[in-house]
DNA sequence: CACACGAAATCGTCGAACGATATTGACGGA
DNA sequence: TCCGTCAATATCGTTCGACGATTTCGTGTG
């Protein structure tokens, strides 16, 4: 219905349609979504760092948008809390105290076995298993990589094939990912190389269980991840979470 | 000046941090703040209903603000699937189907249980008791009023204050709070008297076990609540169900 | 060296404009 | 009469320029 996208003339009002788009309604992708999909995106690759000042002159000529999309963006980013604004003074990418980190981690992980005890019971083709066993792998390989932007990203993919499969959209509206790449993108290059291999295997625990339409082992298998994401919260050493000053 | 009143575009551009953005209705948020409110109230109240379309200049025209903030406004409602943006079609106050909404609850129920627990361990002052429950006793009125409007503000009052009081802020950030008040303004409308009396009678179990600092007691009062509240919506008939078209 | 003052930078909001698209209604032909 | 085609209208998405408000910072003065 909305694949026409016949006119591709320059700085047309987003005439082109986002098929793998998250969290939403299948909607088109306005200038304000690819800003806020590119913030979120220079997040995981580690070109926007937690603490960082957004100019909104500098924005608006990097991105090539008006200010008026770009600080709808950025509005949107705030209430996502990936990003905040400071009256008169800017807007910053977010940055998270140990606390809040902590508490991210108690409100996802409900909505996450939630998610993953759905994706085992609904995981009935083929292709939903070949699905979650690649979004697996992959997040295995950019693990040993060590490429941590490519790590976010899959780890992104791992969640939405998840969701996607159990079935439930409501959930993918719900679940704070994109605040979770922040406080990845704070902490992963701190974690040591064991911390970062035991949290990259419990994706394929969970991914086993999924395959095998095995629901409580797969919620078990999202508790003992997400109680291992905690242990090595704590053990991380002050200085990865930065005193939010001002 | 008998045109319109333009004389007053005063710009009041608030005078706090907004960081705090469910701080209440109020003048100090920004002007998109004020109208996602604005919205959000009229859709408890009843003003606004689901499948209804929103006009940009006659929103414009009676919030007074402009046609930019409006559509920040949109935007923001559309990311917490309040509103359904189409294309050059315009904004809808968005429609649930069942499965919609039994998913929401599916998605709501393990944040509630969480935040039911988190209340009841950190529930130790006067002040927060007397806090719990008069709210619950506020809900409790308002349904006994019949009055829909008071009834989802206060239901809105009591998750606060039980949010709030667990001191976990990214729950409060991931609640979709917001699209359940579309669901219960659907649905509030169509349930029976029984359903509606015992579905208040929850609030004060979990006030009481929150209370109490039973934590154990208070994840399984909300357990119920939405048990009963799942019963409701699959009692419902079909044309509690809009079929969205469009 | 401390403090006041003014310029620069930045943000929040508004209004107008242009292009693009969906809807609607009129018109003509089979 | 019915149906397809085409133009007119309504509405949306985006951009630009402008103004007021506020913070920040450099500079001059005591």
């Amino acid at each position: 219905m909305a694949t026409t996208a016949k006119t591709a003339r320059k700085s047309v009002p987003a005439g082109d349609v986002t098929e793998g788009k998250n969290a939403g309604d299948g909607a088109l992708a306005s200038a304000a979504d690819r800003v806020s999909e590119s913030i979120l995106q220079g997040i995981r690759s580690g070109s926007f760092v937690p603490g960082q000042h957004l100019l909104e002159p500098d924005l608006t000529r990097r991105l090539g948008i008006s200010r008026g999309s770009l600080r709808e963006a950025l509005k949107h980013l705030a209430a996502a809390g990936i990003v905040t604004l400071n009256r008169f003074r800017g807007a910053y990418i977010s940055t998270l105290d140990r606390k809040s980190v902590l508490d991210l981690l108690d409100t996802l992980e409900p909505l996450a076995r939630l998610g993953a005890r759905l994706a085992a019971e609904n995981c009935g083709t083929d292709a939903q298993r070949k699905r979650m066993q690649v979004a697996a792998a992959n997040i295995d390989a950019a693990t040993k990589e060590r490429n941590r932007g490519l790590y976010l990203d899959r780890r992104r993919q791992f969640y939405d094939a998840m969701i996607d499969i159990g079935g439930n959209m409501e959930l993918a509206r719900a679940m704070p990912l994109s605040r979770t790449d922040l406080f990845r993108a704070q902490v992963e290059t701190i974690q040591t190389e064991r911390q970062r291999m035991l949290h990259a295997s419990g994706y394929a625990k969970i991914t086993k269980a999924i395959v095998e339409n095995d629901p409580v082992a797969a919620d078990k298998a999202v508790k003992k991840h997400f109680d291992g994401t905690r242990k090595t919260i704590n053990e991380l050493p002050p200085h990865a979470f930065p005193t939010l000053e001002i």
